[in-house]
DNA sequence: ATTAGTTTGTTTATTCGATAAACTAATTGT
DNA sequence: ACAATTAGTTTATCGAATAAACAAACTAAT
C-alpha cells in the first residue's frame, strides 16, 4: 500500500518548488517560500539540491524590493532536450524542445500513402530520430527521452499500440522497437491525450485544472484533464468519444454501430458534406478551410453543419465531466470562428446547467503542433511530477 | 499551497491504519503492518491513537498462528450514529446507521403530491429527523452527522439546492436549516452522486477504484468514481447525463432540446411506451416491473426499449471514461434481466474499445437504499477519509 | 557620511513522525 | 523443559520541516 513517510514529504515539497520556478521564473527563494508557504529555510535546501542537479539556474541578482537584492532563479533550460513526435495519418510531425518545453528544432515529412506497412513508416521514423539526435546541441544530460503521439487504441504503460485503425496498424510494440534502438526512454500515448497534456503545459490549458481537449480531425478524440492530471481510465482508454452515439439510428459508421459522433463532426462529416452540397472530392481539409475563410459559402455552411454538431458532442461530455474549459484542436478548428460560434452556440444550448456554471470553449492554442508538443509533455512532466497550480 | 509536512503523512498513514481496520476487521496490529508495509511500531502508534478516540475497539484475543497470540481490532461501531436521507420525489427514506454503516433504524414516508412546497417538505424532514434523533441509541459521540441526498442540482461545498425540477425547488438553503435546527453537521448532495458513494462504501463498488454509478429512475444522473472517490467535477456538477443527446432530432424535452437520453431510457420514456402500447396510464413504476416479471410482453418489450436505450447511454459514457464496472441504480433495475440483459447488450455494441478490456454492467447491489445509504456515507467519509485500496 | 529599517538568504536548535533493533510477552511443538 | 515462533512495546536514530537568530546587502532618511 502507498504509505507516506519523509522521503514522500521531501519528493511534494521539492516538486512545488521546481513547479514554482518553472511558472514564475524568475523568481527568488524568498518569494518561493512566500508562494508556497514553505518556510525559507526549507526552500533554501531544496533548491541546494535542484541547483547541484543541474535542474536549475542561478541567473544573478534582482531588483531590491528595499533591502538586500534577491538572487533570481530559474529553470536550466539547457539541462537536456526532448523529442516529442505527432506520428499522424499522412504525416510525421517530430519537435526537439529544451527543457522549458521551447522548440529548437522542428520537421514534418509528409507521406503520400496513408497506409504504408509498419515496418516502412517505422523505419522512417527511425531516420527522423536520428537526424535529430546528430543535430541536438551539447547539453548536460543529453536527450532526456522520446515521446510519441499517435491516432489510436494504445497501452501506456506498456508503450503498445493496440490499433491504429486510419495506419492500419495492430499490435505494434513501438516502445520497446525505438527503446533498443537509441536507449533513450520513450513514452507513447493517444494523439488526444498527448493533445490535452500539450495544452495543459504550453497552450491553453495551462490555468485550468480540469478540462478536456477535443481532438477534431480525421477521428475525434478526447483527453481529459482532472485535477491537473490526465486522466487515462481504468485501462488507458478513457476519451474514446468519436463513437459516442449522437443519433440512434442515425448514420451507418465504420465501428459497425450507426449514428456515431464521427460521422457527423470530423474531416470525414465535412467531406461527405461537400460531396454532396458540392459535388467536389479531391481537396483537402486545408484546401476546404482556405476556402471557407475565402467566403465560399458551401464551404463554411459545411463547416457550420459540423461545428453545431461537434457542438453536440461538447455538451454531451460537459454534462458528464462538468470541466472548466473544453479546448478544440487538430484541424477542424484551424478555420476559426466560422466553426467556433456554431459549436458554442449549440453546446451551450444542450448543456443543462448551463445556467449554474459557463464553460469556456477555446481553439486549440498550439494548433497542429498540440500532439507533437505534448508528447514532449510527456516527457518532460516526468521530471517535473504533476505541474501544481 | 498544499505543501507537505509530518502532519500530513501521520494523517495519510493513520487513515490507511483505520480503513485497513473497517475493510479486513478482525484484525491484529501484526497483520495491518503486513498489509500496509508500516513498521510495526508505526501501526501501535496509530491504533493506540484510534483507541483513545474510540473509533477503535480491542476484541480481545485471536487464533495463535503459532506464538503469541493477537489482539483482534475493530472498528467501534457504537462511536457514534448517522443520518442518512433520499429526498424523493415523492417519498422520503431516511436511515440510520452505526459507525460501520450497518442499518439500524429505518423509515420510509409516502407523499401523495410530488410538488409539496419546500417548506411543508422540509418541516415533515425534520419532523423525521426528531424522531430518529430522540429514538437513537446512545453512543460516545451521538449523532455523528446528516447526510441528504436530493433529486435535482447541488452546490456540495454550501449545501445549497440550486434547482430541483422534479421537486419544483429552486434556490433552497437546506443545510444551514437542517444545521440551525439540530446543530448537526449537514452534507447535501445530488442524489446519484449519493448512490455512488453509497455503492463504493457498501455495495457493488467496493472493489472499484473507477466506476460510474447511473440512476435511472425518474430522470438519469450518474455519480462518478475515479481513483476510489467522488468526482464533482469543477463546480460540482458532474453527471447530468439526463440530458445527454442521443437522437440529433429527437424527442422533444422539457429542457428544451430535443434527443435527451431521459426521453429514452427514464420511468418517463417508460410510462410514454406504456402509454402508446398498452394505452395503459395511472400504472407506478412498480405496478409495470411486477407486471413485467409476471410476464406481461408488453411490459417486458417496454423495458427491452428502455434498457436498450440506457444501453446506447451506458455505452457513450464508457467510450468517455473507460471504468472498470458501471452500476445501474434506483428504480428501472429493480426488474432484472429483462432490462439488464438488453441493456448488457447494447452497451457492449457500441463500446469502441470493447476489444480490448471489459466492463462489468451491474444492477446495485443496494437497490432502493443506495441514495439514503451513500448519503450516511458522505458523513462516514468525513472521518475515515477516502478508503484507500 | 551615518544610521535605522528592510529584505534576502543562511545557520542553528528543536520538533515530530517513521523506522530498525532490541526487547518483553505469550504461545506451540517436541 | 525449552527452542522456535509470533505479537506487541520500548529505545535510539534518522531525516524532514520549522522557528528563531543571524549575517549580508541594500534603501532612505537624517
Amino acid at each position: 500500500m502507498k504509505t507516506a513517510d519523509q522521503v514522500l514529504v521531501k519528493q511534494i515539497n521539492k516538486m512545488i518548488v521546481l513547479n514554482t520556478i518553472y511558472k514564475k521564473r524568475p523568481i527568488s527563494r524568498a518569494e518561493i517560500a512566500k508562494v508556497t508557504g514553505l518556510n525559507k529555510s526549507t526552500v533554501s535546501a531544496l533548491v541546494d539540491e535542484l541547483l547541484t542537479e543541474e535542474l536549475v539556474l542561478e541567473m544573478g541578482a534582482g531588483e531590491s524590493q528595499g533591502g538586500r537584492r534577491p538572487v533570481n532563479l530559474s529553470i536550466n533550460k539547457e539541462v537536456g532536450n526532448i523529442i516529442g513526435i505527432d506520428l499522424g495519418v499522412n504525416y510525421i510531425l517530430s519537435i526537439m524542445t529544451n527543457f522549458a518545453g521551447e522548440i529548437i528544432w522542428e520537421k514534418r515529412i509528409d507521406l503520400q500513402h496513408a497506409h504504408n506497412s509498419p515496418g516502412q513508416r517505422i523505419a522512417d521514423l527511425q531516420t527522423l530520430i536520428e537526424e535529430m539526435i546528430v543535430s541536438a546541441s551539447q547539453t548536460v544530460r543529453g536527450i532526456i527521452g522520446i515521446g510519441i503521439g499517435v491516432p489510436g487504441i494504445v497501452n501506456y504503460e506498456q508503450g503498445l499500440i493496440l490499433s491504429a485503425p486510419n495506419l492500419g496498424w495492430e499490435n505494434i510494440e513501438l516502445r520497446s522497437m525505438i527503446e533498443q534502438k537509441f536507449g533513450i526512454p520513450v513514452f507513447i500515448d493517444n494523439e488526444a491525450n498527448a493533445g490535452a497534456i500539450g495544452e495543459k503545459w504550453f497552450g491553453a490549458g495551462k490555468r485550468a485544472d480540469e478540462f478536456l481537449y477535443i481532438s477534431a480531425g480525421t477521428g475525434i478524440g478526447a483527453g481529459i484533464i482532472i485535477n491537473n492530471e490526465l486522466y487515462r481510465g481504468s485501462k488507458g482508454l478513457s476519451g474514446e468519444i468519436g463513437h459516442m452515439t449522437v443519433s440512434l439510428d442515425g448514420i451507418p459508421c465504420s465501428c459497425g454501430n450507426a449514428g456515431c459522433l464521427e460521422e457527423y463532426a470530423s474531416e470525414k462529416a465535412l467531406f461527405r458534406y461537400m460531396k454532396e452540397y458540392a459535388c467536389v472530392e479531391e481537396l483537402t481539409i486545408f484546401n476546404i478551410i482556405d476556402n471557407a475563410i475565402a467566403g465560399d459559402e458551401v464551404s463554411r455552411k459545411a463547416f457550420e453543419y459540423v461545428g453545431k454538431c461537434l457542438g453536440i458532442g461538447v455538451a454531451n461530455l460537459i454534462n458528464a465531466f462538468n470541466p472548466q474549459l473544453v479546448i478544440i484542436g487538430n484541424s477542424l478548428p484551424l478555420v476559426g470562428d466560422i466553426l467556433m460560434n456554431e459549436l458554442r452556440r449549440e453546446a451551450e444550448k444542450r448543456c443543462f446547467a448551463s445556467k449554474y456554471f459557463s464553460v469556456k470553449i477555446l481553439p486549440s492554442q498550439l494548433n497542429m503542433h498540440a500532439c507533437a508538443m505534448g508528447a514532449a509533455a510527456l516527457v518532460i512532466s516526468r521530471l517535473y511530477a504533476s505541474p501544481v497550480s
